[in-house]
DNA sequence: TTTGTCCAACCTTAACAAAACCTTAAAAAA
DNA sequence: TTTTTTAAGGTTTTGTTAAGGTTGGACAAA
């Protein structure tokens, strides 16, 4: 996770690193067209920007940033707490504006939770085993490049089984839970959908993780931990 | 753009909706309960949350939120303004933090900010996918250079497919958010609209992109998001 | 210890039933 | 008029059941 700091005040950069070099790894820039030729570099997931600075001031360095397409967050550090210098500093494409003085808490909450929207809307649910990945959020299942055709409980299975990998599932448990409690189809089902979900992996020859433990149940083994 | 207001202070919350309301569809929330029942229909693009509310307060309902995979963004609005209700409000999972009393235009501004990150390209007024365009000023879809027709709540539909693509979205979450919670059409519409629109789709072989999910719902699908 | 037999548990397939969804068109509303 | 909603029939997919085949292990006899 890396963050740019661009403040001319070295004493202050050099406390904003203290406190975020836990979370952070850190470049600093010490005036805006510094910062500007650094932030250009696309590398970093947060910016912290002063306004004040000599030569280039905040303003003018993230209204450049957002010209060429740069989108990385910004979060504008500042002494100037006026209504207009704020309206200003998020006209330009800030995303986030904290006055001085502030808490180190404060400031690193901020990027936190900056960084959390940023990344996390890039990482999809996935949920894998070996090669083997479901994408939980458009239910999907798919083997190296190739996609899986898996219907509604088929899908509701694996993830089942995935999900407890290396442990045995009684046929009970899974019809309880994916057929539910209340449902008065027999849990002979279950072996039914066993057998697809077998067939629709022996492709890859993935069926042959889905261990069948008589009087047991199933289970998913990845073949390393035998019991 | 739909906003979502929780909040017991009638006066407040009107005022709210007077400031923003030339830039969201607003509902309101007057206590927590309603708030996270509210909320958990996940068809809000923002959500202002107060702090101090009888029976269940902001952070309850933030938690229990986050806990339920719903991460539309959240701004707290409270009066409490020490540090420690910041950590907790940014623990629980809010976006920002702003303490009242504060400046109709900074509310605003952050609200933007948030919307333009998450959403993406607010303010252009331009959504794409692939080569298809929709123009969100004047309702105007288009594919290279031609204008294709869409009524009301056929773009409607569509931009919300697009905001959300390779994610599988209810008929549900559609007819809420589309229709609105008190509608009281069927959610059937929603198929009406869905074939209505890959029929207009179809000319320019986009329909292919609509997927129908059975028993979950549908996805717009640029076919790359596997694994 | 090995061999053979038997049975319960499990597998597989296919047919049928039942949802879920699609499409169209007509009625209603804007 | 144009758009929205409702309704109905048709289509497709998925869920369920049942029947016959297969397998593994218990157990007894050699």
């Amino acid at each position: 996770m890396n963050l740019l700091i661009i403040e001319d005040d070295k004493v202050l950069s050099e406390s904003i690193k203290e406190t975020t070099k836990e979370m952070f790894q850190i470049e600093q820039a010490f005036d805006g067209e510094e910062g500007l030729y650094l932030a250009e570099q696309n590398i970093f997931d947060v910016i912290i920007l002063d306004i004040m600075m000599p030569h280039m001031n905040g303003y003018e360095v993230l209204e450049e940033l957002r010209k060429k397409n740069i989108t990385t967050p910004v979060i504008i550090l500042t002494a100037k707490d006026g209504i207009d210098d704020k309206i200003k500093g998020f006209k330009v494409g800030a995303d986030d504006y904290l006055v001085k003085p502030f808490h180190r808490e404060e400031l690193l909450l901020r990027l936190e939770a900056m960084v959390r929207r940023s990344v996390g809307s890039f990482k999809e649910n996935i949920l894998s085993f070996k090669d083997l990945h479901l994408n939980l959020k458009n239910k999907t299942a798919s083997i190296g490049e190739e996609v899986i055709k898996l219907n509604g409980k088929q899908f509701d299975l694996l993830e089942y089984l995935i999900n407890n990998k290396n442990t045995i599932l009684t046929k009970e448990q899974i019809f309880d839970r994916i057929w539910g409690f209340e449902s008065d189809t027999s849990t002979t089902v279950v072996e039914v959908y066993a057998s697809n979900l077998r067939k629709n992996l022996k492709k890859y020859n993935y069926d042959q993780f889905i261990k069948t433990f008589r009087g047991l149940g199933y289970m998913l083994s990845d073949g390393e931990g035998n019991v």
